[in-house]
DNA sequence: ATAAATCATACTAAAGTAATAGGAAAGGTT
DNA sequence: AACCTTTCCTATTACTTTAGTATGATTTAT
């Protein structure tokens, strides 16, 4: 029931764009070093999100990525979706074009309503916050500060 | 983000068992025959489960496994972190010794919250849910019908 | 031209998952 | 006592996923 590197790191990096693209497009290379992440690994998780429709790329030198939409248009279920997948703890309970679609066995399963409403409680969470959100209770916790000490291997950090 | 088979599985073993049990203990083959999963592999995870306190073992001829408590008073919270161990998405938000203990960064983070969140919300569903609501959600789909089809592969099919 | 950037794809090492295998120990039955 | 059933214990293996590295092509501003 673990969260990977993409998701986290797609977070940080959805955050980190969203935080730095007042004055232009956001490079990789820039969010790398400020996260303290690989360039490389880091490319192919900007490559998913940039995929899914979160970002608009500007290619070319002084190019970079921007977030497609308004930062309070875009919920960090977006973001985890997009690195992750399903949220869904089983592959019973699977969205199918936008909705959740049951197994077949659903009538009869002892356990179906259970991985149903794992996965609502968890789409709850995520849906009903944005990136705008998350940078308002940084900004909240940290004031005008610009930087912060980063711990290592740290899921929230930013 | 997904419950493995040792999750579901462990889940399905353990509704199994509070079903059966009446007539004295469950034996792992009798288990694994109507449940369709592997001696072997059931052994390991029946051993987890044992270990954690979840149930009592009766050794030699005509023994097996009941729960060493009400089915009423197992959740599936405590059936699954047994087998998976925290349900925690992420390692900042990890219970220590019961408690959920924050990493040192939370309160600079912009991600503890939602993470913290993400786990409360989980745990609200598996902690309040029993072995027996299992059950009782079972029989009321299917009457007092002894035998189910089995989808294969379907996590929840029990 | 050159440098800075995205874009695309292939490869690899390490870790985790899902089993399989073989036997030792305990306890009931005959 | 011999035998069978069952839990208990540990090691091994195959497979998959995760997390990252590597190489190079393409685009575009200067």
């Amino acid at each position: 029931m673990k969260i990977s590197t993409k998701g986290r790191y797609g977070l940080r990096m959805m955050i980190d764009i969203a935080m730095n693209q007042q004055e232009g497009p956001v490079s990789v290379r820039d969010i790398a070093r400020r996260q303290s992440l690989s360039d490389k690994y880091l490319e192919q998780i900007i490559t998913q999100a940039n995929r899914a429709g979160l970002l608009k790329s500007i290619r070319g030198a002084g190019g970079g990525y921007q977030l497609s939409r308004d930062a309070k248009d875009i919920s960090v279920g977006d973001v985890l979706r997009a690195m992750e997948g399903s949220l869904s703890p089983v592959a019973c309970v699977q969205e199918l074009a936008g909705e959740t679609a049951p197994c077949q066995n659903s009538g009869e399963c002892a356990t179906y309503e259970l991985w149903r409403d794992i996965k609502a409680a968890v789409d709850a969470v995520v849906d009903n916050r944005s990136l705008q959100d998350m940078i308002d209770n940084y900004t909240r916790k940290n004031g005008d500060r610009e930087e912060v000490a980063k711990e290592e291997n740290c899921a929230c950090s930013i």
